[in-house]
DNA sequence: TTCTGTGCAAATGATTTGCAGCCAG
DNA sequence: CTGGCTGCAAATCATTTGCACAGAA
């Protein structure tokens, strides 16, 4: 599998967009996320390393990312679009907690098999889906 | 079951809120609607009853209801709130079709099941959770 | 009477866009 | 060179809030 860099400059040239020191930069600090990063977090911490550079770039870029296959644009419940890093990753859902937000990352093959056939059933190519499970985590519980 | 009437003024006077002309007119229609309804859909249609209803009041209203418990707030991924009737209608999850839009309401008691059994797994309480599965359907895949 | 509710308009917060200059190809 | 990119600020869009008045309990 291509690493991420060169998925997006390859990515960037097919389509006739330019790389450059800005979108370089945003993607280092993305790949290096663990998380779900929201535009602003992100907006903060390559500011620290590029102070000129603006807010408007780092949104444009991510859905550059997003376009490019390596983000997913995720929606937690906040009013916030984060940004799941694609790369690396396999696929995977949510399992959430609703008091302190801890968010753990779930798969379940059965489940995925279910859903691939739930869909055939009523004749849709699937393209793609989104579980979130929402609950209470167990150290919250026994608070 | 109680009617969603009862439960709604039940709720607010429980809460030592108030039933209006407003939040009746409001509940009618989102009662009659089948969909998964924006604010901004229900503020036109109510409007068209009472011209003088503020968009605020029909907000405002939405997020009662969703305390109540007679709506869902959902998110399709357009940047839209929506509010899913809760009453009469059992949980159910989405299909989405990219293309068209269509969206048909499912549910697999399975995957209903591995999901308390996943989330049991990571000890968490379930307390609900969402899944939309994205796809193209039957007639857009054939256009 | 006493709060809560309402319409309106202004405020907010996230995201987008217009524009003049900058820079990669 | 030249069209894509950038920072900035202004513009959008959905949603929220402040306020003075209206109206339910």
């Amino acid at each position: 599998m291509k690493d991420p860099q060169t998925v997006f400059v390859e990515y960037l040239s097919a389509k006739r967009r330019k790389m450059t020191a800005q979108r370089q930069l945003i993607l280092d600090v993305f790949l290096a996320e663990t998380g779900h990063p929201a535009p602003e977090e992100l907006y903060a911490k390559v500011k620290k390393l590029d102070k000129s550079i603006g807010q408007a770039t780092v949104y444009r870029t991510l859905k550059l990312f997003s376009e490019s296959g390596l983000a997913k644009e995720v929606h937690f419940g906040d009013g916030l679009t984060r940004y799941e890093p694609k790369f690396g990753h396999t696929h995977h859902d949510h399992l959430i907690c609703e008091r302190c937000g801890l968010n753990i990352e779930v798969v379940d093959e059965r489940i995925e098999l279910l859903q691939d056939e739930l869909a055939a059933h009523h004749s849709f190519t699937l393209t793609g889906h989104r579980m979130y499970l929402y609950g209470i985590c167990q150290s919250c519980r026994l608070v």
